[in-house]
DNA sequence: GAAAACTCCATACGCCGTAGAGTATTGTCC
DNA sequence: GGACAATACTCTACGGCGTATGGAGTTTTC
């Protein structure tokens, strides 16, 4: 329930992200690397959510105490901050092929799987865009997706950040109900179920008729109050759709 | 920096988000009501972020102890459903006119400017919908703006949906912006000028070309690393172009 | 008036991030 | 090889958090 927002002091952020070191040092070797911490911290994350995300848990899975971690990052915001450029490094970004929609496509659907894979990322509020390598790297390709198909430079970020945008729009739903189906251990269905005779002693269908008959059509149709995959399904074809009349037009 | 999600027990929350009493109280009149205790949570939250709202915090503010909380919410997530439908609830719902365009641009920018008035809105994580009587009766409108129009109950919701998570995802980065301008105290311009000689040093514009122009001109054209407002227009309009494909399919 | 129901408070527990000081280990220089 | 400085790590502590528990005082019902 409880979920942390990164981006620490940018300078520091960076040098740990890109691993600038300095000096030999003279002290005892460190026991770990800062990728055993990230690591870590991500496993941590990944099971039991950014919530039970401590320093003092992460210190204890590696058998140290949390202080220690203080020697290898400046401070928990700083860690998130790689967390964060770690992930997205596990984003397969494979050479260009087909045109721009199937691109396109193919990001969004990489973005949607991170995003299951690891739910705490949408929980991670980057105040400032932490500028790790991965995430370089990633933007780099994003661009190339939608380079020479007649669209200027502004035009690039700003088709892809439109789909990125979509995505985490879209994605935070399914992450959600993932996550409420993990908590509280109740199907879709069973929740529907214990939750709507509770609604209905309280909503009026009389007075919003449209939500009522929509609602309940929409959730006999997914089994559950939202189906979210769905919904992504269709909203990026639509957001393609739009893409595809600015582009086309631009073709002339 | 640290931040919560919602979510506490669905059915205790929908009596409290309907109002719901029970029988005549026998104790003491209660010093407040729930409004009184939502309404001082909502604008801690709003001056100084969802990290800086505790139950000690409201309770101090309203002249109590933490534990005084208690008696009106069972615990600190059934507060913050209520403070998301109290919220969602100063959203204006005129009667609808114009076409299905006009008004699903009207009720995105709604959306837009509920989150930028409450930014905190958007690091809350309702894991399953709280059904609170502000949000269905946004649903029921946000439906009726594109009733009739020749798209079945189901794609009703599915454009609804798909308009709300563009917002939510666009939103995100504008609020973030605002809030890295707030806590930092430094301005666009300030922070890239810091921020760029640091990232010179260790990005390889060789490498990443297209990121490396494409991130120049377009921080040149900003004046910051991203423009927000500007990318939520672009992809508003091209949301808008996409749905108008699928809807003028249906007219024929 | 007695008893029940209720509000509110005081205390406490186990978490959290991290400051500060101390200890042990390692590399560098004479 | 010995002295010294730098480093890694530990211990302790502080002020925060959500909230369980139990008790004190107030109001209504019988």
């Amino acid at each position: 329930m409880t979920v942390y927002g990164g981006s620490g002091d940018p300078k520091r952020s960076l040098e740990l992200l890109w691993g600038i070191q300095d000096k030999p040092r003279r002290g005892p070797k460190p026991r770990f690397t800062i990728d055993d911490v990230a690591r870590t911290a991500i496993a941590i994350a990944d099971a039991d959510g950014l919530a039970a995300l401590s320093m003092r848990r992460v210190a204890s899975e590696l058998g140290v105490t949390a202080m220690s971690l203080y020697g290898y990052v400046p401070s928990k915001a700083e860690l998130i901050d790689v967390l964060v450029d770690r992930v997205v490094g596990t984003v397969e970004l494979p050479e260009h092929d087909g045109d721009w929609r199937a691109r396109l496509e193919r990001i969004a659907r990489a973005n949607w799987e991170l995003s299951l894979r690891h739910p705490w990322l949408l929980q991670v509020s980057a105040s400032r865009p932490v500028l790790g390598p991965n995430i370089v790297a990633k933007y780099d390709y994003d661009l190339r997706a939608v380079d020479g198909i007649g669209l200027s430079h502004l035009e690039m970020d700003l088709v892809v950040t439109l789909v990125a945008d979509y995505v985490n729009g879209a994605a935070r739903n399914a992450v959600e109900a993932a996550q409420a189906r993990e908590q509280t251990g109740t199907t879709d269905d069973q929740w529907w179920e214990e939750f709507a005779p509770l609604l209905d002693t309280v909503f009026d269908a009389e007075r919003y008729p449209t939500a009522a008959v929509v609602g309940a059509e929409a959730g006999a149709e997914y089994g559950a109050a939202s189906d979210p995959e769905r919904a992504f399904e269709f909203g990026l074809a639509r957001v393609l759709d739009g893409l595809a009349v600015l582009i086309e037009s631009k073709r002339d």
